[in-house]
DNA sequence: CCAAAAGTGTTCTCCATACACCCATGC
DNA sequence: GCATGGGTGTATGGAGAACACTTTTGG
């Protein structure tokens, strides 16, 4: 019925790249040099090799663009629109990653291009359709945050707990009541308290915390669902 | 940096199709005629045309199949390990289909391959990676189940309680309380009462229902959840 | 001493859960 | 009349939501 031999279509991945900047959420776009799309920003992103899954091209993608190893990152969608790049026909597998900005300085790509990062709220005209990918990626992240703990990924190691509502506030785009915030996410067992506490700032300073990764799985063979 | 000409992986679709069967859930597997895995069973799928998405060609994929049009569509995930297909390098976009087994009386398909339903309980050796795609698939319905109105994709038009609530037995692989069950169905108003009863059983026959597709989607704008 | 954020308890409402018996129908 | 599944109500406990003031610290 098929052949191996019919035409293919290109196969690329694009990285949706999400960070958190102080209150602010933002993503990393690069600004595209060449035609098509010359001076738009689009996501990160390039071909898949014949010899690396798809995830492990997001990987190198990444850390060519960011310079960060190991961050989360997870499939997001396939998008195979027949137009959606002007050039031919182009299938994106998308991913999404979460990094914890603090830690690495990520100021411009380690190309000619211009790197920089945008509050989500305020982004520019993106390239392709990436403004479809962002939308889908938006979602995705919200969704995830409220029944897994990944929202962790984007904090310091050490992290205050207003920092973690902070977090959900920005994501969520709602206030959250204090004081049921911490009884709920203290109850949960997965912060440790590391008897420590903020330096640098001009008020009572906070108690730091960690997640306890390991614990989270201990628990959650047993059963237990995170949920905020 | 990349050039349009490079090698390309082939890119094919797969499809998961979900049917009820009375207390079973099952899918459908198509049995392979050719080598690599002949004999094996496997998800109906084929090659993306340059014309065409990758949702269109799980559609097609799965007319060709099973003859029917309109049921429950989602991309489910991409595989892409390196050697998952013996021929050579293939990724895979692999779709689930939800559809009223009822309805359609799929025996065979159109061609001379045969085709089965299985339950997922009983499945025989797959193809490919195709015992992967499955354990994603079965995580996906599962999770999906609980938080968006899907279930009723599988029922037939008109159903009873306690066919929803075998259907989320089922799936979820555990027994409900028929009374806490039907309190919470009910009071979601997302079901109308038919005012008719089944036919043809020996004994007390059971009221129908239909979902309210139309109230689901209007009171979804108002903020509501679906969960069970 | 002032500004700024940290930290802390109680009440009320509502929803999830547990649980057992009678009813209607066809054979 | 009996076997089979249909259909129904209540009591309890626990979790989520609402809500405001005192404490600490640096400047």
């Amino acid at each position: 019925m098929y052949s191996y031999e019919y035409p293919r279509p290109a196969l690329t991945v694009d990285c949706v790249i999400f960070g958190l900047d102080k209150h602010t959420l933002k993503i990393l776009l690069i600004q595209r040099a060449k035609e098509p799309f010359a001076g738009s920003w689009a996501f990160p992103g390039g071909f898949v090799d014949m010899d690396e899954t798809t995830e492990n091209a997001a990987k190198r993608e990444l850390e060519e663009e960011t310079g960060i190893q190991d961050m989360f990152l997870e499939q997001l969608y396939t998008f195979s629109k027949v137009d959606r790049d002007p050039r031919g026909r182009v299938v994106s597998v998308a991913y999404y990653a979460l990094v914890k900005m603090q830690d690495y300085k990520i100021s411009a790509a380690d190309d000619a291009q211009d790197a920089r990062w945008f509050a989500v709220d305020q982004l520019p005209p993106l390239a392709f359709d990436h403004q479809d990918i962002f939308s889908v990626a938006m979602e995705r992240l919200r969704g995830k945050l409220r029944y897994q703990p990944i929202g962790f990924e984007l904090l310091p190691e050490k992290f205050t707990l207003s920092q973690i509502q902070d977090l959900y506030e920005a994501v969520l785009g709602k206030k959250l009541d204090k004081r049921n915030f911490r009884k709920k996410i203290l109850s949960m067992n997965l912060l440790v308290d590391l008897q420590e506490r903020q330096k640098g700032v001009a008020h009572r300073s906070a108690k730091l915390y960690q997640f306890d990764r390991n614990n989270y799985l201990a628990l959650q063979e047993k059963g237990f669902v995170f949920e905020i």
